[in-house]
DNA sequence: TGTTAATCGAGACGGTACGTCCCGTCTTGTT
DNA sequence: AACAAGACGGGACGTACCGTCTCGATTAACA
């Protein structure tokens, strides 16, 4: 039973709209809870309504996707580790999400209430899908006994430090196919 | 021929005593120029005089150790890799600087300036450690024609993603000793 | 249609306590924006929301009074006179006004377009009385073709004389009487 | 028996010059002991050597010509006051003064300590030549018993009015004369 | 069909911090 | 001892945002 004036969808449009053109022009740091109210027309109580802070807004409305999706099958533990691979790199490398990238992490470390629901909204889903591409090849006798965590940050980890501690450069294409070839080695595989 | 009063070194001491202080205390978002020029009881022309910007006080002062020392040879790539593993875990989880990374981080990815002395400071010369690491397996036989950028994302990546991508985990000490392993795996050394 | 929350008529209250109170106790060039915040307790946004300068603050909050009152006829053009030099006697001397003239002068000065909106709103108002005294004086037949502008520098230019350039001294309390007869004197009207 | 290096009189000069330049390009209020030594290529320690305060510097080497000099008897109690209003008319009116009077009266009026030289300076000199006009007055019959305090507030304050009180405008021409006349009336001289 | 309650844009509120300028003093090496 | 240079601790500037609050005006679901 909603009692009241229901929220808007017209400022959630708004809002989006507005934190990705102000991302886009002026970057993470520079962006405001008061230039997004000013830029998207909307009151900043509406936004605080919504939302508890800037990371949240920026994470919900600007690389939040539709999460990591279900992992398909392509028969080898190499092809669904580059699989994945191409959707992190797809996933930081996002138009909107990679100028905030950098920001949103500083603010997830320092908040440790933020961090909570960030891990489990998004690294738990993308460790998830790993858990399941592993299975897989253990069903298969590719590899057994492999630590999810530990495959986990060898997958993520050099994808994250050639985007955002390298300088800036824009990551060499076969990057998922060559962290895949070297992760399947770690583990064990043959060729 | 230095003209006028030089700067104090009393100055340099109290700032950094004062800003290690307050990662510990408040974190580096929370932090301020102006906070750190009250603690170290010093005025805040004193510190612009010294750093242009926040970003570069702390990590001058709380980051910024003696740069990576020169590599010493352990016989193997595998020996190697792991002693480097284990300096670039030290520098990233040392006391002062865990709190201080994902907020310089941010900082540096968002101005360019920042990023071009930070990358030459800092980046170049852990490559350049890694670098002679490669050319001497190259002289043993061991590996051929490795890409130093792409060895270096593979051994950097997973331990920024433990201390700073995985809610906050302490990372386990067999860390380098596994990521030297899968590094080793990857470039084809036979064990 | 007024939008937004209105602003709080305490903020001016306060603000005008602390204007006070600081002329009083540090006087005029050592009253800063921010020591009159943090005395009414206020933010100084809320301040340069009202006012664009500290002079603009301190003379509408201490000097400026309900302007110079309609002159009432005393009958006399030496009445009215004397009338009109109390008054502004008792302007320029009145307990928070006096430490701060010479001062709120300097600035009014220094900036055309204080200078601008002052003169409308004070040197204005003060040459309409006196224009009205005068043609008084002439229907009477006491005085004709006055200048109201030299007359006003010879009423006001003594005043301020006696209180600011003096060395600081009480004016004689029979002085705007002994230039009430001065000014007719000069003007030709007879005893 | 003065010991050590004596004071340069180029610092003088580049200072008099810097203060008089600056006073014309930014005016009173603007100007800074610091500008002031950038301007005159000089350490800020040799001017705060000569002078306590910017109101003293600017006053010695901007405003303070010779000082009065002495009255020349023109015959008649008029002709000696509108000889000495058009020195005082002059004297505020001139190039580099002007525009440092309303700052200077502030920082004087602000300053007891300062008052008190200013006063036996500038204003005592002008009250003597006063004093002397209106001696030669008694002795000719013209006036007797006048107030010379009174007689030089009715001869400055106008003068400054027109100056610095009524909005900036060029006193007329022969506000001297006039002025003359109206005191010489006040004090009851015949025509 | 009113009443009620949560929403809306707008913008004021007390604060904190920014980066700059200047204060008046102090500390260098040089003249 | 004075000189040019410039660092020192401190204070204020005017601006931008923070997260909260208070307005009048909408907009639905409940009564």
């Amino acid at each position: 039973m909603n009692r009241g004036r229901p929220r808007s969808e017209r400022v959630d449009g708004a809002v989006a709209a507005a934190v990705r053109d102000l991302l886009d022009e002026i970057g993470y740091q520079a962006l405001s809870i008061e230039k997004v109210a000013a830029r998207a027309g909307v009151g900043k109580a509406g936004i605080y309504r919504r939302w508890r802070s800037k990371a949240e807004m920026v994470f919900e409305t600007a690389v939040h996707g539709p999460g990591i999706a279900p992992p398909a099958d392509t028969g080898t533990l190499r092809g669904d580790l580059a699989a994945l691979g191409e959707r992190i790199v797809a996933l930081l490398s996002a138009p909107h999400a990679r100028p905030a990238v950098p920001g949103l992490l500083a603010d997830v470390a320092a908040d440790p209430a933020l961090a909570g629901r960030f891990a489990s909204g998004f690294v738990d889903s993308e460790r998830a899908v790993l858990g399941e591409i592993l299975d897989r090849a253990e069903r298969r006798g590719e590899a057994a006994g492999a630590d999810p965590a530990f495959v986990h940050a060898l997958l993520l980890g050099p994808v994250f430090a050639y985007l955002f501690l390298g300088g800036g450069d824009v990551p060499p294409p076969d990057l998922p196919a060559r962290l895949a070839a070297a992760v399947a080695a770690a583990l064990g595989v043959e060729e």
